[in-house]
DNA sequence: CACGCGATTTGG
DNA sequence: CAAATCGCGTGT
């Protein structure tokens, strides 16, 4: 199957959100391959965005977020945990989307190594979780959404009425106006996933 | 160059 | 509820 080409992101950082969901997310690390269904996800939106790492201007760690859409930004967080994400939008506009949960499909016994043991709903149903399990990590940083290591599929887009939206999580340093915006999107849980 | 803290996770 | 743990952004 082709994967979700570079022009896919080159739109706003909400409405790729919302289409990323039921797209499938694919590592091939160390000859492992490990992913699965997007299930959750998070727009930041700009320099206005007070929630967005980029409200603080273009910096060497933002830098990747200015650049072209359909590139990994990657960081590090709490000096422990990776969070993934991709540049939407387009050059000199800093949008991204963070993803926060997939439903584990390919290598899940790779994926439960990986997080030391931990299995089933815990393997990657949190951004820094989903990072461990498909071992990304800041190497990823600026690299394109297609590179052969980590890229996507286009899955199967959800039914619109399955897709939930709320405030977005842990931003607790934005705004009032920001936190209040509904820019995480979730696919509602069911089963055959 | 020193300081403070975070788009989280885990264990108590 | 608090610790873990360090790169980055900010101000000196």
């Amino acid at each position: 199957m082709k994967p979700l080409p570079t022009e896919f992101f080159a739109a706003d950082a909400v409405s790729v959100a919302r289409d990323l969901l039921g797209r499938q997310l694919l590592s091939v690390v160390d000859g492992e391959t490990t992913g699965g269904v997007i299930i959750e996800t998070e727009a930041y939106v700009g320099e206005q965005d007070t929630a967005c790492h980029a409200s603080r201007g273009c910096t060497p760690r933002t830098q990747v977020m200015y650049g072209p859409p359909g590139r990994y930004y990657v960081y590090l967080i709490y000096g422990m945990y990776h969070m993934l994400n991709i540049v939407t939008a387009s050059e000199g506009t800093p949008e991204a989307v963070l993803i926060r949960a997939l439903h584990p499909q390919q290598g899940k016994a790779v994926m439960c190594a990986r997080r030391g043991g931990q299995c089933g709903q815990n393997l990657t149903n949190g951004p820094g979780k989903l990072c461990q399990a498909l071992a990304v990590d800041k190497r990823f940083n600026s690299l394109p959404v297609t590179h052969p290591e980590l890229y996507l599929l286009p899955g199967e887009p959800p039914d619109p009425v399955c897709i939930l939206s709320t405030p977005r999580i842990g931003i607790g340093y934005a705004s009032e106006a920001d936190q209040r915006k509904l820019w995480r999107f979730l696919l509602r849980s069911s089963r055959g996933q």
